[in-house]
DNA sequence: CTTAGTGCAAAGATTTTGCAACACC
DNA sequence: GGTGTTGCAAAATCTTTGCACTAAG
């Protein structure tokens, strides 16, 4: 349905490299933690936190939060909002995607972020700011959904 | 402290025409609705409901919010999502103007959204997605806080 | 008078937190 | 065995809603 749903595993951080990134960060990994971020990768490239609790039963969703959040600081992970409602949280690998979202009908596609590279270099030299627009989704209309 | 804020009420539409254009859309304007109106202009141009509640003391918060969805539906005001917490509104005459958001101090300044002229034509030709960038804020570091 | 609007209290939705029990190292 | 983690329940935050009461046209 989307494109950023359904990312291929293969992609993925192995589970021991965010593992011993956690232990390095000073963090303990006990069974819960390796199933929350054995479940991350499970989810391919976009979730939920409760799609993620779903998906780890064993795992309390405050537990599931708390993980993210870990894996947020040691930047595994960071989540974006695509419209009202929950974060999604993406493996940070996917941070060079960004999020267009269509207001209407609410479908979702990523582009790459280097599109905007000439609007980043705009407001760097005019406005002394580093764009970075992967916190928020890019909001307008699809196609289907475009004003006449 | 920011660009948005604190915008001169000149600039604003006024009360009268905001109500025909409530009773054009088929709602009653009584006393209560006169007072939010009246809030919101002088609110100026970017508030949240609950600030606008507080100018409005006696009108109940959930009618605020009621009033302010329908001041969306006519197209007088739209909201913003700045950061997480609350939403901003602002008058619809604001549209032009995009929101960077510093994501470590929260600094808000205002810039036109002709800036986003050429990644717009751009979403258009290559993603048949038509840019409407003014419900996120867009998010990034001012110059104090870029990283090096 | 009759429909639409309002206050209030309560619920919803999402995320965070305090604390006691528990697991890791 | 002590420190960090977890589960649970409860709170926090923002916003919406059901319903009885009031006001608008």
């Amino acid at each position: 349905m989307t494109t950023i749903r359904g990312a291929h595993a293969d992609h993925l951080v192995p589970l021991d490299e965010i593992v011993a990134h956690l232990r390095d960060a000073g963090h303990s990994v006990g069974k819960t933690r390796t199933a929350v971020v054995d479940g991350v990768r499970a989810m391919g490239s976009a979730f939920t936190a409760d799609e993620l609790a779903a998906a780890v039963p064993q795992v309390h969703v405050s537990t599931v939060y708390r993980t993210l959040g870990l894996l947020e600081e040691i930047g595994a992970v960071r989540h974006v909002h695509l419209s009202h409602g929950p974060a999604v949280y993406e493996h940070a690998a996917s941070a060079d995607v960004r999020h267009l979202v269509c207001e209407v009908c609410g479908r979702h596609v990523g582009v790459p972020s280097e599109v905007f590279d000439t609007v980043r270099a705009r407001l760097a030299r005019d406005y002394d700011f580093v764009l970075d627009g992967s916190h928020f989704a890019i909001v307008g209309r699809c196609r289907a959904h475009a004003e006449p």
